[in-house]
DNA sequence: TATGAATGAGTCTTCATTCAT
DNA sequence: GATGAATGAAGACTCATTCAT
């Protein structure tokens, strides 16, 4: 029945992690306008000082955040990269994608959260743009530059739309735009490897 | 005691929308999470105490500029409203549009504004569907509910990416894509009228 | 037996002085370093806001502090300046005055807490060598700039003495240095007015 | 296991030294109120927690810091003392010597820095004050102990001029004022030696 | 009613000191 | 013993909100 709180066990690469990690959920929940030492410290379970301890700033912290929040949609994005690769880059693969990315929430939330924040912050701009630019670049081999843009854009869209509205799009709403949107460039995967 | 003294701004009504506007303005500038009762007197050229005597708490305050932002915005949706209903809903026209759109950086601003603050405050959702919402309520009777959406939640990705991206999008680009959305529903517009 | 404690009277005016002369009465008993916005506010019995209200940083309300020091300082500058003008620059006449400025020891601890500030403190120069000047330039129409300069330096390693050392100095000893220091430039008062 | 590793800083000794000497070389530089470990530790090129192994609190290692700075101070103070012996204290010799003195601005500050901290701190005080009483001792033998304190008075006044004011004093004036301090007690120096 | 002074809660940040490793 | 991670007590500063005038 001690209240005294021990002092934690030394694991710097942990707590960092830690730390990171609850700031992250944070800005993905409430926004980076919201992020502050103690609400990161408290959902970290950590004490206050701990917060400072590993980051000069929470400026700095804030950018650690948002870092791990880019890697995360990086790690997604690489996996749609690799199933377009195998499958080929047709409405119905795209829009198989997009509705498993729909699907997690948390996801979707962290991706848009990146993107809100560049919004009153041009440094994290081109954060911001990545996702798009890497969609778009998966498609420009296949459809060409402004079709392959066009059709990230969309994609876009479609996001923000489920962040915004309660009603879910449906599949064919979505195939049939990409169908529309990258038009006769469509081309079945092809056979070899 | 001379009554060529101005009438002192001893309209209530009217220094209510000289805050509400200055408020709206910071919103756009610098974010919801920025505004402060003094930066909106400041701006409004009021003293402090105005700002709370016509608002209970900070939040009433940035809620009526909100809405007064959705209030702009649906004013300039109006006129799309109108001239979609002259010129009708075609790929052409609808670029035209977003273009002329794209080009009011204030208008763009403001409408990115009211989403921005809705993804981390379930009560401004409304407010910040309801541009997309009548966007596709104008192409729904040409087009169909699909396509009129599906063509919205595109010219909702154009503006994002407008406002996260420095390279502007061409009109080509923009028109085509729109013409593959709206697909064979197209027709010129009627000639009547 | 109400333990709200009561909202004060509005009065900036005495409120900035109040403030401004616990900063100057700590800056003089604990140095500049030991300025923090909690120890003025307990001094001047004011809440912990009314400090930050008046003065935007810390260094203002300490610059503001060191102003009012400077002017004590002048007020009594002025007072030796009028002897002065009356009595002569005799040995005499500036030991009494010496002697005097050494009785009271709130100005001589005001004196030295500037200079004392002005050694880490770059800006605070000026203010510092304020008082040292002055008395150069009352003696030096009588003594000529070197000798006026040097009675200027010896009085404030008086000062400093006193300031360091419990053992005071004798008048004798005082007025025999002035008297060396000034040399044959030493004449009596001017008879006239 | 190579021998060749030179003896890794085992030696306590030496490293209380270090670390009181950059301590030293930051109350002179910065003054004794921004004094901290972590100051003290970067500029030692020590660990952090070395700077608390060895010294129980940060006011116990600032003591020894000032103590060091008197120590550094008597060194000089026993060289001025010899010179004195050997050319005797005749204003002119005296003038030479405060002129090296202002030279060296690190000795300067050093010397400036103890009286200062001491200004606001009573146990400092007998630190600040030795340099002037054994300057005055040196003089007093030749001068006896009025004459010998007052020009000790006035070299101090000297150092704090040339701390505060930016314009160098003349040899001529610092000479004239110790002849004239010292009076017709001034003799040449003694032939014998 | 209109104003801005008053207050304290809450923010970021720095650091002395403790103590696990 | 040596190191630096851990912690919380301050410190400067900002502001929503209250309320005297």
């Amino acid at each position: 029945m001690s209240d005294a709180a021990p002092r934690r066990r030394r694991d710097p690469e942990t707590r960092r992690r830690v730390i990171v990690t609850a700031a992250a959920e944070l800005i993905v929940e409430t926004g980076v306008g919201a992020l502050t030492h103690r609400s990161i410290a408290a959902r970290a379970g950590v004490p206050l000082g701990a917060t400072t301890q590993y980051f000069a700033t929470l400026d700095e912290l804030r950018g650690e955040a948002l870092r791990h929040l880019a890697a995360e949609i990086d790690a997604r994005v690489e996996g749609i990269r690799a199933t377009l690769a195998v499958r080929g880059t047709t409405p119905a693969v795209l829009t198989d994608l997009i509705l498993q990315g729909l699907a997690d929430a948390r996801a979707l939330e962290a991706d848009r959260a990146v993107v809100t924040a560049a919004v009153n912050d041009p440094q994290l701009r081109e954060l911001a743009r990545r996702w798009s630019e890497q969609m778009a670049g998966f498609l420009v081999a296949d459809h060409g530059r402004d079709r392959a843009t066009a059709a990230a854009i969309f994609i876009d869209g479609v996001l923000w739309h489920s962040r915004i509205d309660d009603a879910p799009l449906s599949a064919s709403l979505i195939e049939s735009a990409l169908a529309g949107i990258l038009g006769d460039s469509i081309r079945p995967p092809s056979e070899s490897e």
